[in-house]
Parts: C-alpha cells; sequence; structure tokens
DNA sequence: CAAAAATGGTTGCAATTGTAACTAACTGAG
DNA sequence: CTCAGTTAGTTACAATTGCAACCATTTTTG
C-alpha cells in the first residue's frame, strides 16, 4: 500500500476548503439579502464590472446559461437588477443593477474583502501569492 | 472603488478550482463505476484506512449522516461493500469493501494518485507544500 | 427500574442543480 | 428571399442535496 493519503489528494482539499470557507461567507448574502451562491456571484459581476448580457455573465463568472438564468429572474424578483432589450438583436438583453442591488453589492463587496483579508490573516505575503498561482492555474484545466 | 477583484476573492478562486479538479476526476469513479462523489470518498475510507461504521466515515470523510446513508447504501446496491451488524451495540454496523469493492478502489486509488500528480506538475515542491499548508488552514475553520 | 435524553442511522419532502429540449431571433449560403 | 444553421435565453423534468422528522437502540438519571 503506497502511503498517498486522502489529505494528499487536492481535488478533496481543494473542495473541503472551498466549502468551508464558502459556507461561512454564504451567511453574508443568505442571511442579509436571501440570496444564493449564484445570485450572488451575478450581482458581483453586475455590480464590480458594470452592466453587461446574461451571455457575458456566464462567461465571465463560469457559470451555465440555466443558471444564469435563474439568478437574473430572482435578482429581479427582488427589485436588485432590470432587464433592458437591445435593440439591435433582440435576443440581448442589458441586465444592469438598480440603486437597491447597488447598495446590496456595495455592502457585500466590503464584507467580501474583508472576509478575504481574514482568511488570509495567517499567511505571509508569498504564501498568499503562491496560493493564488496554483489556484488560478489548476481552475485554467 | 477598491481594486479587489473576483479573481482576488479567495472563496471564489477555490469554489472554481476544486470544481475544475473536481469534474475531471469524476470522469473515472462515474464512467468506470457509475459513482457518486459522495460514493468515491465512503469507498475511499473504507478502502484505505480499512471497516468502520458509517458515524466513523461522516466524522473522517467530513461527511453529513443522510449523504453517507445514501451513500452506503447505492455502494450496497453496487455489491461494493458489506454491513455486519455489530453484536455489543445493535445501532451500529460495520461497514467493509467486497471483493468487487476493493477492486475498484484499487483500481481508483492508483489513478487517484496519478492525477493528483498530473495536477501539480507544474508546481515545485515549495509552492506544493505552501498550498497543501493553505488549502488545510483555510478548511480547519 | 422507568422515563427522559442521546445516539446511529433512515426516510420524506422541499429546494437546488444538471441536462436536454425548447422558443425566439439572427446569420449566411444558395 | 429562404431555409438550414447558430445563438441567447427559458423551461420542463430528472437527479442530488439539505433539513427535519423519524425509528430503533443505548445511556443517563431521578
Amino acid at each position: 500500500m503506497s502511503d498517498f493519503d486522502l489529505k494528499d489528494f487536492t481535488p478533496y482539499l481543494l473542495n473541503i476548503a472551498a466549502e468551508a470557507s464558502g459556507t461561512r461567507f454564504q451567511r453574508l448574502y443568505k442571511d442579509r439579502y436571501g440570496m444564493l451562491r449564484t445570485e450572488w456571484r451575478v450581482l458581483f459581476h453586475l455590480g464590480r464590472y458594470g452592466s453587461m448580457t446574461a451571455k457575458e455573465i456566464c462567461e465571465r463568472a463560469r457559470l451555465h446559461k440555466t443558471k444564469v438564468s435563474r439568478a437574473v429572474a430572482a435578482l429581479e424578483e427582488k427589485r436588485f437588477l432590470m432587464r433592458e432589450a437591445q435593440e439591435e438583436d433582440r435576443r440581448l438583453e442589458t441586465l444592469s443593477l438598480t440603486s437597491v442591488g447597488q447598495e446590496a453589492f456595495d455592502d457585500l463587496y466590503m464584507e467580501a474583502a474583508r472576509f478575504d483579508e481574514d482568511l488570509l490573516q495567517a499567511f505571509s505575503d508569498q504564501e498568499r501569492r503562491v496560493l493564488r498561482k496554483c489556484l488560478g492555474a489548476i481552475a485554467e484545466i
């Protein structure tokens, strides 16, 4: 029996770490705004990078179009975003945050930055660089 | 606007990396053995660490008891494991792999080690150490 | 010892997700 | 033009999951 252990299996480790950190952060968007993770991600994209179509969100956020479609519907329902049909191509809708959505974003954006700092607080700059580099590379697959 | 970006948000990065690597490895246990992720994790525990009860798997694998319960039922259905009631406490069952289950484990165990090596292939020993340390610490939360 | 609390495990149901099929709108070769 | 693709987005349905309530045992405790 080789000495390869579950704790050495990177996908497992990644999954545990992702779940632990994700679950903790979830409390903020879920408790305060009743959002699901996908909704939070869509909100983040629109808040941070400005108005765009659902298609663009799919690509940038690495989310499947059905997930985005449902998240957009939910955010619209909460009056966090608005859709505006495009003249040139009527299949496309420009999505943008309402002022309520913008406020929610501002709040969560601040919390996210704080949360992240807190999460990495024990690591040196060099460790943070390595972590980011490795995660980025693995995500690229 | 601060310069904090989605690519700087560790829970997001972790989630993307976990999903990318997990999905790729999933092909092996799913296509070959029709297993779900939880089933693979339970199989791994029994194969790597020997017979144990569902409770112990819950603790060691960080899985909720309903997930384990269903994974055990599915693995039993596939004839990958057997249950044996304990005399001393009849609420407990000792779970152990059948020879078919053991073969599946042996196969996947080898693949997992290979997969992991492949995944980390571009990183130096030092980077691997840092990665493991950071992920472990974040998972501890 | 009996009744109450705790423990291991399962089940039912609602919520979330994944997949595929669909609609509506555009594009482009004949 | 026009009809076979594409593309953006939605919807329907099945598979997974999460949560709470539930058995069937132990264990505790009064």
